[in-house]
DNA sequence: ACGAATATTGACAGCGCTACCAAGGGATTG
DNA sequence: CAATCCCTTGGTAGCGCTGTCAATATTCGT
């Protein structure tokens, strides 16, 4: 005897195809390909599922069409809100598709990544969204095997595995102390947290730049691996101040130490940008709002993660973008805190 | 002729079983429950399975053993930083296990939250995470139904539908406001932004403890549909300054609100706390490194989001918590802020 | 109006794995 | 020594859906 629901209760594609007066088959194609059936009987089928309540088995869809609906998004981080922004953008466009998204994160680990890249490798995904280009030779190799449309987010560069979407962390390290450069600075200082690839690349452009003008100078230079935070930006800050005492200007590597700068000078009643200019990165939100208003380095994180779904979707049903590469640039906001000094 | 590889090309598990020399039922079951098989079996499948480099199929797991080793979530906001806490340690523990995480963003939506958990049910997940403690009947009845474990986090309340993480924010605010009337303070203020059922909660508690003292004012609370910001803090605390111009404190439901809060007297150079004494909620990191530092509630977001997991993985593995319902507490965070104004 | 081209539809045969139940084998017990 | 138990193993029979390709309706051009 034939069963009519599954074990749980629920209607199958067969019920729905009984109740329709049509073949499994064609009701099967109603949900995956409505346009490929006749208004009547897409009609029909319509009702009847609607009728009994049917929801497509995603598993033996998976199973018998031997791919999945999953994209792949492989992050460094859940703390640092540029991610969130990025996901949010991710969720947005993918919550409007017929692709789930499969998060995990890499915690800035690139053996880490390698390993989740396998796991995902079992998994078929129909796309994948990883951050940056910084992969193992490895992780590249598993990459290029799986077979499914690539979008590396967050910075370009050369040789993509297959689609990027990001900009250049050089250059907008280079615009943000010409910046300070062009204000007549010539001590500026550089404070980095949690060095991972685009932030270094941040760093070669400060590098270049100051080079460029003849100021490098090592002891201008603060780092540490520990991960970032506000309190971290007045730590280094302090330490910059001991070693240069005569500093004029930080530029931050991203917005949690600036504002860690601004409550350090706060707190020094060093004013800013009289005695100390300060530039940010990535323009959170309340760089706009801080007292000095914070100069920062806005970048589209948000669309960051709209376009890389949409080009992995794009990609899957074969309608690639006719650029594999999207710059989404940068934009300096020239705030209060690196004013000119004179100004 | 009897198929070796998978249309893709890897290792089936049957094969794994032929080279090991057991059935296939046999190798299966190493990949779910390795105990219960002889140690020279166990030993046999373990190495067939990494020269193979099989990988098993979790579609045709899901299909054939009628569900799924997904955890569902549904978080209101990818924005909100609260939530990137409470979903690292969602994730530390999840991807240390054998679940996975489908995470879905319900935008403080309860009707969205209404139709992503449909869409859960479909998927027949293992478990379920889900913020709040406000869904609908028609919600209710579906997490009812779904038959499986299921954890509300974010706050408790009466009534769970399974179980619960998290803490009481009607106490919450009781405990800040009780603080800022010890201070001395009689004039304070409420800065509210969207105000979701847990943001209601801690009004109830501000609402409460200031008519106990007998100081409740209409004018004093000022809140908005519109979503948190640092800006939005300033704003608010603007509008509030001129209906009450001699307020002595402020009570804000979030540290964005605050650090607004705090940009804003820098900006009107009201001192702070003397003239303007200032409390925020969930004790973000750079509350403490402000200048002067705020006062807040510290909330324990992160063991939150491992509680979570960890309570609906024992469930699934029929090893339900002692106790259905967590508080994980709160802890005021007295700082300069907030200090009495003769101090 | 007729054949060709196109649009719809259906039958068959699995996708890779596991639930269920039964059987074999060794240890244990009276 | 037989009866009993438990531990380990295997056979059978699908899980619910879709790819492939052939069969049938429909439309079109001349």
């Amino acid at each position: 005897m034939g069963r009519k629901r599954t074990q749980s209760g629920e209607a199958r594609l067969t019920e729905v195809a009984k109740l329709a007066g049509v073949s499994p088959i064609t009701a099967s194609r109603f949900f995956r390909n409505p346009e490929a059936l006749s208004a009547s009987k897409r009609e029909r089928v319509e009702s009847a599922a609607k009728e009994l309540g049917y929801v497509p088995n995603l598993a033996a869809r998976a199973l018998a069409s031997q791919r999945s609906e999953v994209i792949g998004v492989m992050i460094p981080s859940l703390t640092n809100n540029v991610f969130s922004d990025v996901l949010r953008g991710i969720y947005d466009v993918a919550q409007g598709s017929r692709y789930s998204i499969q998060l995990v994160n890499t915690r800035y680990s690139i053996l880490q990544e390698e390993k989740l890249l396998r796991l995902f490798q079992a998994q078929k995904p129909a796309g994948l969204i990883v951050t940056g280009i910084n992969q193992t030779a490895e992780s590249r190799a598993v990459m290029q095997a799986m077979n499914c449309p690539i979008v590396q987010i967050m910075e370009i560069g050369p040789e993509p595995v297959d689609m990027m979407v990001g900009f250049s962390h050089y250059d907008a390290g280079i615009a943000a102390i010409s910046h300070l450069l062009a204000q007549g600075h010539k001590r500026i200082g550089f404070l980095g947290a949690r060095m991972d690839p685009r932030v270094q690349r941040r760093f070669d452009g400060y590098r270049d730049a100051m080079k460029a003008a003849g100021l490098l100078d090592q002891r201008l230079i603060v780092t540490t691996p520990v991960p970032t935070s506000v309190t971290m930006g007045g730590t280094l800050f302090a330490d910059l101040l001991t070693r240069v005492p005569d500093l004029e200007a930080v530029f931050c590597v991203n917005d949690d130490l600036a504002l860690g700068v601004l409550f350090e000078c706060e707190r020094r009643q060093i004013p800013v940008p009289e005695k100390m200019a300060i530039v940010g990165f990535n323009d959170l939100e309340f760089m706009a709002s801080a007292v000095p208003s914070l100069t920062s380095v806005r970048t589209n994180r948000y669309e960051m993660g709209r376009h890389a779904v949409t080009m992995v979707t794009e990609a899957i049903e074969d309608r690639r973008p006719a650029d594999p590469v999207i710059d989404l640039g940068f934009e300096l906001m020239i705030r209060q805190s690196s004013l000119a000094k004179g100004a």
